[in-house]
RNA sequence: CGCGGGGUGGAGCAGCUCGGUAGCUCGUCAGGCUCAUAACCUGAAGGUCGUAGGUUCAAAUCCUACCCCCGCAA
């Protein structure tokens, strides 16, 4: 594939390059302007650490590109009893057979060479590139993806960060790496509406999923790339998510809605001193019931909240699974009159 | 060796501290009531109590090891 592009890019060029010495108009130059812009494929240089990196790293190995290298963060502890955890680029790397290097904080980044590939791609990898490595490699610049419109939700958590802000739209955007955080100019950009249902792992895998070909496709015009730059002046942040971000608050039906679709199952409140997830739940809206904020309303698990309330659907409970609300009411007391905090 | 919870008929749970006949809310099946029903009444089927050892006259319950699931925190 790599060979008969190149091949016939050069047939092109050469015979398109011969009629025009001639003096001639070419039937062939269009073809030779269509060629050189699709350009050959690259030699590229991956960085990655999250799950939201693996359609990338997928996409550009089943691509004519060629994967030189495949850096990711070393195994953290991590999960139940802090065993030390390979990351899921380091795992989709190792089933795909590419080269790999950790790279982490410090020294280990030191070890970073881009200076063999053409060009680097950066999905998720969550560590900032020294200033040195952005311009390492031979096209002079690094490729980011970023799952937002830049420049709202720059930042390690946009995915959640949009959803929770009640956005009608967030999308991905690719970008030439600066030596700012996620504020490098734009190559290209997708929207993506957000349905009122739309939970925060659906719309984290949805973002993951079309980042690839939009990298597929900027690969392909690497030589036609324009850079826009960002406006700056309407950045907005997307801190990293606490806990305290997970948790209801029953303020707002509307904003506890966006918790619990944002996080499930994992958006969290207080019952005494038990701690329970809402892992679905239904929005009830315009219903004014001047009851306390967490008052449990009825037999349903319908939620009395400052502004509207919210019925919880499905709920889990520490070191239990995630059930519906029929059978979680079946084995645990929640009757109405319960205030829940 | 980060902290902690759990595994009991098909579902969700109680029972374990203090060993002594398998319990609750449902579901399923059969029958009844009803114009009718997811409602109500009556009855029935269905369980090696995660696995393997140990202690004991006797273990879901106490002891040991192992397997599996989950929450926190990172």
């Amino acid at each position: 594939m790599a060979a008969q592009t190149r091949t016939l890019t050069s047939i092109a060029v050469v015979t398109a390059f011969a009629d025009i010495a001639a003096g001639k108009p070419s039937p062939f130059f269009p073809l030779a302007c269509a060629f050189a812009l699709m350009s050959a494929p690259l030699r590229i240089a991956f960085l990655g650490t999250a799950a939201f990196a693996q359609p990338c790293l997928t996409a550009l190995h089943k691509s004519a590109h060629e994967i030189t290298r495949v850096y990711t963060k070393p195994p953290q502890p991590a999960g139940r009893g802090r065993a030390l955890r390979a990351s899921v680029i380091d795992s989709t790397a190792q089933d795909l057979g590419l080269p790999l290097s950790h790279a982490g904080r410090g020294d280990a980044l030191d070890r970073v060479d881009l200076a063999d590939c053409d060009l680097a791609v950066v999905v998720a990898f969550g560590v900032l590139l020294p200033p040195g490595c952005l311009s390492a490699p031979r096209l002079g610049w690094c490729l980011n993806v970023h799952p937002s419109l830049l420049p709202h939700w720059r930042g390690p958590a946009p995915i959640e960060r949009a959803l929770l802000a009640g956005e009608s739209h967030t999308g991905v955007s690719l970008i030439r790496l600066t030596d700012t955080q996620d504020a490098g100019p734009i190559i290209c950009q997708q929207r993506r509406a957000i349905e009122s249902t739309m939970t925060g792992p659906a719309l984290h895998d949805i973002l993951a999923q079309e980042s690839a070909p939009m990298l597929l496709d900027a690969l392909a015009r690497i030589k036609a790339l324009t850079f826009t730059e960002q406006d700056h002046a309407a950045a907005t942040d997307a801190p990293k998510i606490t806990s305290a971000d997970r948790r209801l608050t029953w303020k707002d039906a509307t904003q506890a809605d966006r918790i619990i679709r944002t996080f499930t199952p994992r958006a969290w409140f207080m019952h005494g001193t038990e701690r329970l997830c809402a892992v679905d739940a239904h929005m009830i809206e315009n219903t004014s019931t001047h009851r306390v904020p967490g008052t449990v309303l009825d037999d349903a698990l319908t939620v009395a909240c400052a502004r509207g309330s919210i019925q919880l659907k499905a709920l889990q409970r520490p070191g239990r699974a995630p059930m519906t609300a029929a059978a979680f009411l079946r084995g645990y007391r929640l009757p109405p009159g319960t205030v829940l905090s």
